[in-house]
DNA sequence: CGGAGTCTTGAAATATGTCAACTCCCGTGG
DNA sequence: CCACGGGAGTTGACATATTTCAAGACTCCG
């Protein structure tokens, strides 16, 4: 982890203004979480907190993708949150986490320390409840994520993961096809994400690859060809799909 | 369901009082949800919501287990939480939910309409607060049950149910050797919420019985023999056992 | 007593994991 | 510039945990 650089970009201009924490904040409000904010990054692979870590500050995701991981007594592990930017790390009232938080690509966060953060909170109502929309969208995830976990097949975890990037990173699409997407992890981390081995994930994105539902140029470099046909492939019902 | 019954018990005596989205009240704000909540009752089986229902009400659960579930389209089905009493269902500004909530066992739930429930939190911070922690809560174990989905086995996801049930139903344990408990579902939605098949969790039952880690006098009625054996069998790193 | 739902048990099928070899890619250092 | 080395990814053969399919046992209730 580099020195954190105070306030490097002013709030005015963040990437994540509108749907970070600060999403509701008027300017007085965020003039007051300006003073309080300074940057970090990570490296990938860098771990940003331990599991049982007293929790020093709390902040955004500004850039990259961060990871919080589970790990068995005998060295298993399930990732069971994907940090994409605008996502919060730590929560009002908790003063550890309980998984570790990992930088799966370079992270840069926008931090602040959690005592202050937390008594700012009381007084703040638009962030207080953009706090409470960020961990329910958070819970709603971890449900889908359940559905993923019990029952889908490899194939379909698979599938499904190539649906949640294009969803989650904003693309434009031409004609049903959409523009190279990268995949943000290794094969591994995908693995860990989706409970499978990774020998396991690279035949299933092989799988795909064969159908022609998604096209490789660089192994991390990757477009869909057949939208339709990855929706089919996720098992979910259609009805549903939002 | 039955009528909804107009309050039937006070506050005061409920026996979720201290736990419920209502923990943190005080006599006047209890005074106001008084007088909104209507008690309704489920029978084992019922469905209390639809995926995809406008959302009239919502509630806690008073007496009984109700769960939450998502479903593939060719009908494999994934639980994806447990309503225990002190649980709340519905939250703050979804109009509607995305998983079926039914009555595991018989179920009583305290229940305010949606629009004048969502008025009062604005103005008891009480609530609002207890809600965030009752959703932090089951983000917590919603992420316990991703580790368990996607990486234990299926005596360790057995295992680790029974712990579950040891510690959110309050008993008390005598030398080691813990009162009867019951199970509150069939063999069949354990599976859906293990992510398993019915089969298989009957067998791992058996592998537990048979090592003595649990013993049933009923198919419904067990005990816990050797707490420390199925501690043990969970999977879970023994140093961060709360 | 009969029947339906629930649970158990066994044998066979299979998806995924495990182990191992090999390739590809990229950066380093001579 | 090339050789080297190591991490990442692929592919194959085999092992195995869990599912699937099927039959039968138990239990409650009309």
């Amino acid at each position: 982890m580099n020195f954190p650089l105070k306030a490097a970009v002013k709030c005015g201009q963040c990437p994540i203004r509108h749907r970070a924490v600060c999403a509701h904040c008027d300017d007085d409000e965020l003039t007051l979480l300006e003073h309080m904010k300074s940057y970090k990054t990570f490296a990938a692979g860098e771990t940003i907190l331990w599991r049982g870590d007293e929790l020093a500050f709390v902040g955004s995701v500004v850039q990259g993708v961060a990871s919080l991981s589970k790990t068995l007594e005998d060295g298993r592990t399930q990732m069971v949150g994907l940090l994409l930017p605008s996502d919060f790390i730590g929560r009002p009232g908790r003063q550890q986490i309980e998984f570790d938080v990992t930088a799966t690509t370079e992270v840069t966060l926008c931090c602040f320390e959690r005592k202050p953060f937390e008594q700012l909170i009381q007084n703040t109502p638009h962030v207080a409840q953009r706090l409470m929309e960020l961990a329910l969208d958070e819970l709603d995830a971890a449900r889908d994520w359940m559905l993923l976990l019990g029952r889908k097949t490899a194939r379909e975890k698979i599938a499904t993961f190539v649906q949640m990037l294009v969803r989650r990173t904003q693309v434009r699409h031409i004609d049903g096809k959409l523009h190279p997407l990268s995949m943000p992890m290794t094969r591994e981390q995908i693995a860990d994400y989706l409970g499978l081995t990774l020998e396991t994930v690279s035949r299933q994105f092989n799988g795909l690859k064969k159908e022609g539902v998604i096209a490789f140029s660089d192994r991390r470099q990757f477009e869909v060809l057949d939208l339709a046909g990855l929706h089919a492939a996720t098992g979910d019902d259609a009805e549903f799909i939002s």
